[in-house]
DNA sequence: TGTACATCAGTGAACGCGCGTTCACTGATGTAC
DNA sequence: TGTACATCAGTGAACGCGCGTTCACTGATGTAC
């Protein structure tokens, strides 16, 4: 019977959902490197050899728990960016910084897990590649669409872009189509600034020094805005 | 006799320094969290329990290697700096630029222990400190010798800092004295926009999508330090 | 200068722990006639 | 509708591994008289 059979298969289904569930929970309070099946298992109540009729190996898991956690990230700056007026460069930036902050300050295992220091001896597989564009993608398209609306003007002085680029970057390229090379580069900076801020702060080189974060994030975001050609 | 006295103590120095110097090696293969005495031993020809006359724990092996790593950062970029023209503003922060991204690019597992994620169950004492500011130091003297100079002009249109600054990031401040506040927040994003940057490239965000990435960060850097206020 | 004593380095065995993964198995759930 | 068979979930024991740390000990190196 149909009915039966997908019956079984709900039960799978949750049974996977509870045990990344649970491994979420583990990887939030001892990091990724102590991400261990067994202790999944025991808050399971099961085996630990059961949890191999779900996932084939650690690493399995691991991957599961990577996609989902750029998935959640990059639903996080979806949203963000959907709660702004579309002609609000500025406000739509200044939103998806904040969304990635607080999900950051939110799921700091998570986010460490992302763009954190690689867990040693785990090489992500290809299954990981497109939803970790996600949330670039986002920012991609709030790049684009102000450049189209000619609404993105590089502040003055900027240096121009190297030559090699024009063969480079074809993934970032391809997220904000139209931009021209110097647009690109600059939206690079504004990009990898944000997350340098963010890892700043979530990893402790903030500690002791400074307090008032998110107000100086606000300002730091408004400023790689500026940077990177946004209208004040 | 005293000449004796320091034959021992000089073994011991120089059976600490190998030990510190394996510990680094294993590291650099195997990562923060794969760091085993054990394995530290077994490299020496040593029997376990013997690194114990050394290091009374694992963790304090760890604060070694965290302080060396910070100190040797800090003295390339000290050295880097100390090569460029006192008056050369740009240069000076360009060449502190580069100095961080070779000695990362060098030593990968040594600059995530330093700025990447932490290391799950372990908490850096306050020995760590001091030598985690030696880089920021030579940072800080670069835009405060800029502004003494009267070479640290403030970009167009760049937003006013946060209230709260004034009472806040007096670490920080004190390692560029004399700098205004939105000379200090501006600061803060370039060398935070540097350790995005780098911390990008290294743990993976870059992988098959940037592959001139010298010359890319060259570029960024140039733009930072037009944000920040150096002459172009 | 020689001897008794204290200090220190390194040994080897052990404790107690946790891990990933395999494998032959028992029962229960679903399927086909 | 009932029965024979196949699929699947979960068990329990085991393999082989590595880890940090402790402890009583042997010898060698230094020190004081």
């Amino acid at each position: 019977m149909n009915a039966s059979r997908t019956a079984r298969e709900r039960v799978r289904a949750e049974l996977i959902r509870e045990i990344t569930d649970i491994a979420r929970r583990q990887l939030a309070t001892e990091g990724a490197a102590g991400l261990s099946l067994r202790a999944v298992a025991r808050e399971m109540g099961m085996v630990s050899s059961a949890i191999y009729r779900y996932f084939p190996s650690r690493d399995d898991l691991l991957t599961t728990l990577i996609i989902d956690g750029y998935n959640a990230l990059g639903e996080a700056v979806e949203r963000a960016d959907a709660a702004c007026a579309r002609d609000d460069f500025t406000g739509r930036w200044l939103a998806v910084c904040r969304a990635v902050r607080a999900w950051a300050l939110a799921h700091p295992h998570e986010y460490a897990l992302l763009y954190g220091s690689p867990v040693p001896g785990y090489a992500a597989p290809q299954d990981t590649i497109a939803p970790a564009t996600r949330d670039t993608a986002v920012f991609g398209r709030i790049v684009s669409d102000a450049h189209r609306a000619g609404r993105l003007t590089p502040p003055p002085g900027c240096p121009p872009p190297p030559a090699v680029l024009s063969q480079d970057a074809e993934v970032v390229r391809s997220l904000m189509p139209d931009v021209p090379d110097d647009g690109v580069t600059r939206a690079i900076v504004a990009w990898t600034g944000l997350f340098g801020m963010v890892s700043f702060e979530l990893f402790g080189q903030f500690n002791n020094t400074i307090t008032h974060r998110a107000e100086l994030f606000d300002h730091n975001m408004t400023s790689l805005g500026r940077l990177l050609g946004l209208p004040g």
